[in-house]
DNA sequence: CGCATAGTGAGAGCACTGCTCTTGCAAATA
DNA sequence: TATTTGCAAGAGCAGTGCTCTCACTATGCG
C-alpha cells in the first residue's frame, strides 16, 4: 500500500517551497526586506510570479516561513555552541551563548531585522514563530536556572511579582519573580547591544565593536549575580 | 529694499512643506511606514501627487526631513523634562531622561522606529540627521559630566581607549574611554529595553511594562556607578 | 491498462506604487 | 507693465502584490 510514501508529487512540491525560500533567503541578503519582490524569485527560478501563489497564498506566508526558518536557525546554532561548553561554567555558557548571537546577526543581518528589527506592519505573528522564538531564550533561561544556589541571581529592585506573567515561571524554575525579570532585562540588554551595532548606532563612537561586545558580556553577567 | 524679506512666496513654499510634513507624520501614525504614500498626502490635501515633487525631490528627501523632525522633537522633549530637575539630583535628572525617552517612544512608535528600527534599505542618513541624532546622547553624556567626583563611573572590564573614537572625548570629558564605554553601553541597554518593549518581545513575560522599566532604569544606574 | 482528478505554470489583467515630463496658469518682482 | 518664477495638473512609465482563467501533465484509483 505504502500510504506513509509522500509520493512523486508531494516530494518536488516539498522541494519547490525549499528553493523558494532559498533563493527569497538570497534576494533578502542582497537587496534587503524590500527586495523580497516575489517576481524576483519566480524569475530567478525561471517561473511566473503567479505560480508562487501555488506554494505560498501570499507574501506573509513566505515572510512567515522565513522567519519561523530564522528562529530556528538562530536557536540551533545557538543551542549548538552552548552545549560544547561545560556544564558546570555558567558564565563561559553565557558567553559563548552571546557571542554566537552576536555572530549569527553579523552574518545574517537582514534575517535579524527580520525576527528583531521594526515589526512588519499588518503582519500579525502566527504562534508557530513565537515557539521558534523562544529557543534562544530558553537557552539562557537555562543557563540562569543551573547557577550554583551560592550564586543568587540579583534580583530587579522594585520589581513585583504581579509585574510579570504568570507563564515565564514554566521557563524559569526555582528564582523568583524578580530574578526572571533580571534574566529578561539581561536578554533585552544583550539585544540592545546587537541592534545598535548592526543599525549603525555605533558609528564615530564605538571603533572595535567585538571588544566592546565581549567586555558589555561580562558586565552583563556581574550585573546578573548578586556579589 | 528689504532684501532679507522672505516674500510671500517663500512663505507659502515653507507653509506647504509644513502641511506635507504633518499629513505625512498623521499618515505614519495611522498606517505604518509602508502606509506613507505620497498619492495618500497628496489626496489629503487635494492636490496632485506630482505637487509633491515640488517640495521634495523624492520619497526619500521627505523621509530624511521626518528623520530630522523626530530625532529634534525627542531631543527637545528630553532636554526640557532633564531641565526640570535639580541639577545636583543626578539619578534624578538620569530618571526624568529614561521615562521620557519611552513616553515619547510610545506615544510616537512610528516616528521611534523610524530612527531607531531596522535601517531603511538604500538610505543614506545624511549629516543633518547625525547632528540631530547626538542631542538626546548629550543628554546623558551631561549627567555624567555632572557627576561628583566622588561617584566615580564604573568603567567596562576589558575596554581600552583604543576600542572607542577618538571623537567621543568631545562628548564626555573628564571621563575615562573605558567609562565613556560604560554610558554607551547603558544606553544602548535602555534602547533594548523601549525597543523590546515596543516591538513586542515583552508579549507574554512582562505584564506591567512601566513598573519593569522604571525598576530597569533603578538598575541601569545602579551599574552605571561603582559602589 | 485507461482515465478522472488533483496539482501545476503561464498569461492577462486589476489596482496600486514612486517617479518623470510637459503644459498652461497665476502671482511676485523689477 | 512686463517678465521671471513657482506652481499644480495630467498623462504616462515601469514596477508592485495579487486574482483568475486556461491549458497541460503526472498520479493513483477502478
Amino acid at each position: 500500500m505504502r500510504r506513509w510514501s509522500v509520493g512523486v508529487r508531494d516530494d518536488q512540491r516539498a522541494h519547490q517551497i525549499e528553493t523558494i525560500k532559498r533563493v527569497a533567503r538570497q534576494l533578502l541578503a542582497t537587496h534587503g526586506s524590500t527586495g523580497l519582490v516575489l517576481r524576483d524569485i519566480a524569475r530567478e527560478m525561471g517561473q511566473t510570479s503567479s505560480a508562487m501563489y501555488r506554494y505560498f497564498a501570499n507574501r506573509d506566508e513566505l515572510l512567515t516561513a522565513l522567519i519561523v526558518d530564522a528562529y530556528n536557525d538562530l536557536g540551533a546554532v545557538v543551542e549548538r555552541a552552548e552545549a560544547k561548553v561545560d556544564r558546570n561554567e555558567c558564565f563561559e555558557r553565557f558567553v559563548a551563548t552571546g557571542k554566537t548571537i552576536r555572530r549569527w546577526a553579523l552574518a545574517h543581518p537582514h534575517e535579524y531585522a527580520l525576527i528583531f528589527g521594526t515589526p512588519i506592519p499588518n503582519y500579525q505573528a502566527p504562534p508557530e514563530t513565537i515557539v521558534a522564538a523562544s529557543r534562544v531564550v530558553l537557552v539562557l533561561a537555562t543557563i540562569v536556572n543551573d547557577l550554583p544556589r551560592k550564586q543568587h541571581v540579583r534580583r530587579v529592585g522594585s520589581l513585583n511579582a504581579s509585574d510579570l506573567e504568570p507563564g515565564i515561571g514554566e521557563f524559569l524554575v526555582g528564582v523568583t519573580p524578580s530574578q526572571a525579570g533580571r534574566a529578561l532585562a539581561t536578554w533585552s540588554s544583550l539585544f540592545g547591544l546587537i541592534s545598535f551595532e548592526l543599525f549603525g548606532h555605533f558609528v564615530g563612537s564605538v571603533k572595535n565593536r567585538s571588544a566592546f561586545f565581549e567586555a558589555s558580556l561580562e558586565e552583563f553577567w556581574k550585573g546578573l549575580l548578586s556579589e
